[in-house]
DNA sequence: ATTAGCACTCATTGAGGGTTAGTGCTAATA
DNA sequence: TATTAGCACTAACCCTCAATGAGTGCTAAT
């Protein structure tokens, strides 16, 4: 391991592995260049296009630094250098939170649903297309976890002898449906009564906490003595087990076979599995949810190989009470960070206040 | 235009434009030849692999023959013969009702659900995504018609002063909700009474009809006086009118950017953007529900410009009492047409009969 | 009616050569 | 001592050109 001492500017002091001012300056033109033209940076180039004026060959010295450094690299002696997944986290680190917005841009977002009365899945889905569309990146977005939303309402429907519909109606505005079987077949009143039951106990509880409160139900012996109730905690634990695994919406996978960077690659294929696999990616947006603003995950630092070509940007959207789920772009690393972040953040803040408003409350 | 004419095997009798046994054995196997390929045919390498002993000069007047009548294109003087669309007609025309299909990707359709208490969407949507991993190909399918479709129960559930969240159950075993708005808040048992309502006068109609009596209640004034009545007519009106228009699901997208045929053309955006309307391929999927069986739409023959270097095989599916949608296969013009037909085709049966076992009756 | 033979066409491939954008190193310079 | 000019060197890119090969249409022989 190379160790490379760089000046810091200050006359007779050394620091290791600590960059001076121009080679940030030059770092940053170069991922800036980079990120324009998606080709190989040169020192004649750059000398061109840097503010201060800066020799090709003294920008060649600094270049040799810093690929040192390990924030370039050369694909072969004679070309330009190529931001590594390194630089464009030092990149992303230096930029101000959430850079600013055009406001062409910030009216064509606000656009989503400002229709009354439309349901979150659809107002998610018309979020994650529009970010796709202004991005011409994939885009996806997780739905509100099952688990910390709030029950509005329960309703149990008899559809056959041993069949029961379950539909949950959460805070949220997320209806969810299932099918339950039941041995002994009971009649609709019956059940209109035991949805009664469950709507006056758990109205308002989250599901996470209405599992919690009929597993001490259970256990309750006396409870079993009542018919009612004993239903109803029957019932009520099929019907908020396993509510499904949270879902998620992509749109605009197809901007990245179309964008040059992917088309390239033959590790195009192993993408789309990714997304269709949906499970990889769907833990990346949960382990965002736990960031306030945007995440940024590049490159390398996915855990998820077929995504190590990729960016990820991040950012969760809520309603009063939680933190629903996330809504993120997925580009190639040397995307324009600037743009997408913008967008992103913005997006989100407008999914929440949408959601927010819509919320039953 | 040339009219040519061409022997067709009985001494002393010709025909105008009919094609003799070996003239449709040597298109027959052009099209085999080129299905398999994907590589202009040449009549040396005809010649080798077609069943009778024919010299390459033979087969190259025969060759002209069918390219003078239509069948076949080159690409330029020095290149081999490829297909037409009117050959891929007379092709698919050729073959015996759906060809047979493989022992193994029967079972493998098989698994399409055979889990019990799937919902129709979710059904649709496993099988959507299996056909298009075992064609390779974009795969479509239209979810149940809400106006063919019969309902099974009514809910309104108050979610705030003035909105009311309705879900319709239909007999096919789909579950709709939206949202519709009033001015004059209601509690909920009296929405409860107003769904029992409906649910006694409708329970088993069908989504159409069910506007029409409606209609026709609310012209007769004396209904006007009687509260219950006069709100069950108002807030039916509002459930039951505009069923959002007739669903898609797309799979398997990416299939076709991968495929050669498509990755050539720069037409992949133009076909993209087909998929992304959905409202034209709807249009086809709805088309090919009057048929019975498999149907097939080949290149020139679609009406929307960008599907024309594509094929569409589609077969509807239905339950006990309706044709309730259609599902088809999207490729290049010179797909493996019997292994894609028997394919659509089983799967299609596999469908319905699922759905059918699934549904509320 | 069929086939062998022949001249011709055109896409594809690979080699050679010039051009260009880039590098690293060294010596001169401010 | 930091910066810069100069120079030799590299490798991708592009152009041209010739050889190759799969294919054709036409004509004459079978």
């Amino acid at each position: 391991m190379v160790k490379k001492v760089i000046d810091n500017g200050k006359k007779g002091v050394r620091y290791n592995l600590v960059l001076n001012e121009r080679a940030h300056l030059v770092l940053h033109s170069i991922i800036e260049n980079y990120i324009q033209s998606s080709e190989p940076i040169g020192s004649r180039t750059l000398s061109k296009t840097i503010g201060i004026t800066l020799s090709p060959a003294t920008i060649r010295n600094i270049m040799s630094d810093l690929a040192e450094l390990g924030y370039l690299i050369q694909n072969h002696t004679s070309a330009g250098r190529v931001p590594t997944d390194k630089a464009y986290r030092f990149y992303v680190n230096s930029l101000a939170s959430p850079p600013s917005i055009p406001q062409q841009i910030k009216e064509k977002i606000s656009q989503v649903s400002n229709e009354q009365g439309s349901q979150v899945e659809a107002i998610l889905a018309e979020a994650v297309r529009m970010l796709a569309e202004l991005t011409k990146f994939a885009c996806v977005v997780s739905t509100p976890k099952a688990a910390v939303s709030r029950l509005q309402r329960i309703e149990l429907i008899k559809i056959s002898e041993d069949r029961i519909l379950v539909i949950l109606v959460t805070k949220a505005g997320v209806v969810r449906d299932k099918i339950i079987f039941t041995k002994d077949s009971q009649s609709q009143e019956f059940l209109n009564s035991v949805a009664e039951f469950l709507n006056d106990k758990f109205k308002n509880h989250s599901m996470q906490e209405i599992r919690e409160e009929i597993h001490e139900s259970m256990v309750d012996d006396r409870n079993r003595y009542h018919d009612l109730l004993a239903h109803a905690i029957r019932l009520g634990k099929k019907a908020f087990e396993l509510n499904q695994p949270g879902e998620m919406l992509i749109d605009g996978q197809m901007n990245l076979l179309l964008d040059s960077h992917f088309h390239e690659q033959s590790s195009v294929r192993s993408l789309i599995d990714a997304f269709d696999q949906k499970s990889a990616i769907m833990k990346i947006l949960d382990d965002s949810m736990k960031y306030k603003g945007v995440h940024i995950f590049i490159g390398i630092e996915n855990d998820l190989k077929q995504l190590q070509g990729c960016s990820l940007i991040t950012a969760s959207y809520r309603n009063n009470q939680n933190v629903l789920g996330s809504i993120g772009v997925v580009g190639p690393t040397s995307m324009d960070y600037k743009r997408i972040i913008s967008m992103v953040d913005y997006t989100a803040k407008i999914l929440s206040k949408t959601i927010t408003e819509q919320s039953y409350d």
